[in-house]
DNA sequence: AACTATTGCGCAATGC
DNA sequence: TGCATTGCGCAATAGT
């Protein structure tokens, strides 16, 4: 990530050039290649920074001299690095769909818990109901308890209003 | 979605191939055709022996022969395609990222909804003490109810051990 | 028939 | 030095 330099220019550029590659090693594969073509190259050269009135463009520098495209070193180079993004992609992929099934479960995990919470409340929510009616028939019943020994105090009616 | 019918070997590998386009008629594409800098084209091909020998591969068949890639129109539809790719890489890319972020999401409120089950379920547990020891103590206290009006029945103990 | 949207692919620059 | 990532353009093809 992170892609500071960008060649491009700005808008919408193309470019154009040509190129051929050539050189195919065999290897071994299988049926015919029927396909017919097979990609471009040139990643088109963003025009030529400094030297603006100077000369026109690099005539022709080549740091290698020899053996730049056409080089077997420079395809095997390639093939490792197609390999290596074929790679990345896939495992880039696999990533998205995991998260994607994460997603999946944690959604089904929050009905579970949703419907859990429901029900606990229900069931809380008839206790607390008894426990009032409870505590009102004492009242309207027993008005002075008489006992002696019978601490049981008329419960703090905890009747909280669930929020969250 | 889906793709059927792939041109590729699959293996790895590929081949070799080549491909020309022609050379970059510089503009193109909407206006722009002003400019001074803009001869990009930065040559710096290879050049590439190779070619001659013998035979190319298709043999074939050029449906168009003369517009094709230096055509005006195909580099229009070239660029619009860009454009296109890369806009839906840029959706591509920002639905991972905010399906990444449903995750995390999800998970927060998964969190807050085990905080939320595990108070009821301690709210609950108070309440059923409660109510045992209620109940023991009218068992033990007040053997006969004396009641006349007062159904409060031992109430049905309803003591569920909270699975899961 | 003409477009846009997606997708696989290879290249090159850059990150590590 | 080498693999890993990433932006990019091309071409094939799916979808409208």
């Amino acid at each position: 990530m992170s892609r500071p330099a960008q060649p491009k220019i700005t808008t919408t550029d193309h470019k154009g050039v040509s190129v051929i590659q050539s050189q195919g090693h065999a290897s071994s594969s299988t049926v015919s290649s029927s396909v017919s073509s097979l990609q471009q190259v040139p990643q088109l050269i963003p025009a030529n920074p400094s030297s603006a009135g100077g000369k026109a463009l690099p005539p022709s520098k080549m740091k290698k001299p020899s053996a730049d495209k056409d080089s077997d070193e420079y395809r095997q180079r390639r093939e490792r690095n197609n390999l290596a993004v074929k790679k990345s992609r896939m495992r880039s992929k696999q990533k998205a769909m995991d998260t994607q099934q994460r997603v999946n479960e944690l959604k089904e995990e929050n009905e579970r818990l949703e419907a859990k919470i429901k029900l606990l409340s229900k069931e809380l929510s008839v206790l607390k109901d008894l426990f009032l009616e409870h505590a009102h028939n004492l009242a309207d019943n027993v008005p002075p308890p008489q006992v002696g020994v019978d601490g049981a105090s008329p419960a703090n009616n905890n009747a909280s209003t669930n929020g969250q």
